[in-house]
DNA sequence: GTACTTGTTCCCATACAACTAGAACAAGCG
DNA sequence: CGCTTGTTCTAGTTGTATGGGAACAAGTAC
């Protein structure tokens, strides 16, 4: 697992993780128990700070896609396959909207302000 | 157009009221030539700063949703209408995605998150 | 048991974004 | 002309993001 930052892009670096990792298990490429790295080894080879990518796993442990424990490490929660990242309806609803974004012209941030706002 | 913040919330002021304004020309209520409250107005009866009103009017510029001169106040572009926030598809598409989400028992940051990885 | 791993919780410091405050300015309107 | 309203500027406060370090607690390995 494979992950990368762009300390010049707007989105802070915890983000910028957290998404990597919802995306894999979207991907399927992590599986309800797989271990995520360790943090601190993560922050080593990303040269950034141990509590940057903590908070990452913590944004994903509030989101019930990760569990955390001391001395054991971070693993993918099973609701994260219960829950259906992968599910088929709703890849099939994200690739509708983004095709219909992409037909009207809209801007990304319009997109996701929308769909923010239906969801509250 | 009534336009309410909660301070205590984590989008910033700004987001909040651009949101609200975007979900309103989506929804109809605002249309092309609309005529926003001055800016000035909605920081008094807010009781917010004048630049963080003018600050959400500016990102709507910028998404090409309304247009601001002075003395004359800010409206809803033309575009607006063009570039269809409130076509039918997009709406079917939102809704759908709402759908999907709620079924699934995803955590909203979850369902957004997924989405503005998929619009990039 | 000891040693090691790994997340958790503190401390603090720095940089930047968000918000506030006030003022002056410029374009449009009556 | 006066009034409205967005634009631009300066400046200060606050909160978040990130970094750096340390101690702690729960789990694993021997």
């Amino acid at each position: 697992m494979l992950l990368t930052i762009d300390p010049a892009a707007p989105e802070p670096l915890f983000e910028q993780l957290a998404a990597q990792l919802r995306a894999a298990i979207a991907a399927g490429t992590l599986s309800a128990g797989d271990r995520l790295a360790p943090a601190r080894d993560v922050a080593a080879s990303l040269d950034i700070n141990l509590h940057t990518v903590l908070r990452a796993y913590q944004e994903l442990r509030d989101e019930g896609l990760v569990e955390l424990r001391r001395g054991r490490g971070a693993t993918v929660a099973a609701r994260a396959d219960d829950a259906g990242l992968r599910d088929a309806g709703l890849r099939a609803a994200i690739d509708t909207l983004v095709a219909e974004s992409r037909r009207l012209g809209l801007d990304p941030r319009t997109t996701t302000a929308l769909v923010k706002e239906a969801l509250r």
